[in-house]
DNA sequence: CCCATCCTCAACCAAGTGGTTGACAACCGC
DNA sequence: GCGGTTGTCAACCACTTGGTTGAGGATGGG
């Protein structure tokens, strides 16, 4: 329960029906009855899954009568994508530096220490 | 452990350690103890998020002398992205189209009328 | 006021998770 | 071959999780 938000965030989303809910609630907000009716899970079970993807932010309910419609906030989703796309874009110049530095040494100067700054020819 | 793909990547990156791991593999290569060096946790725990990482196929190993470096796979996360750009974008269009709503009534239709339309004065 | 509806809280249970310790397999250097 | 280094496997433990049932709070309609 205390963890920090990226945490709540991704593991919110490493269920398959908060995950389903979610793309639900992308079309359309709806009660938690609405949101209960496809799976094969107590109304309660519902509210539990609820209740995550609430501590993760990534839905607000608000009392509306005697419904409690549930609502998707997106925003959060940077949260994550802005995660991923730094390491991504990490990993992917590691390989670009990589690359030009295999362009660089035609001959087998092999995994071993480099030590001795390499300048082939 | 028979879970999708998309929640097993979602859950392996639902721990800071794991993410941690994540972040300092995107820079380089490293092995098991490498790893392990900077955790407050023992080696056969790291060993256990590095399987998690691997069922999740974040990373690789493969075998080098009596080393086994890790490398990181980032082609996984675009699974994670597509999900998640595919609902925020329902969700902003969502959004525009209610916009678009709103802004073709501009009289109060709004919810629960104000019975008499208390104009104060 | 009473009731039906919608939803949550509490207690419980089986299974999963993250951590530990201890044993052991694989590999290189001497 | 022996010993040291590196890493995994197995058993165990505390805690979390996703599910259940049962009770109960809030709210609007008749």
């Amino acid at each position: 329960m205390s963890a920090d938000p990226l945490s709540r965030v991704f593991s919110a989303l490493a269920d398959p029906t908060r995950r389903d809910m979610v793309a639900r609630l992308s079309v359309a907000d709806a009660t938690v009855n609405e949101l209960a009716e496809p799976y094969d899970v107590t109304v309660q079970a519902v509210s539990k899954h609820l209740k995550v993807l609430e501590d993760a932010c990534l839905v607000s309910r608000t009392r509306e009568a005697q419904r409690r419609p549930v609502h998707l906030e997106a925003e959060v989703f940077d949260l994550m994508t802005k995660w991923i796309e730094r390491y991504r874009r990490q990993a992917e110049e590691r390989y670009r530096r990589l690359d030009d530095l295999l362009r660089s040494m035609p001959d087998d100067v092999g995994p071993t220490p480099p030590s001795t700054t390499g300048a082939p020819s």
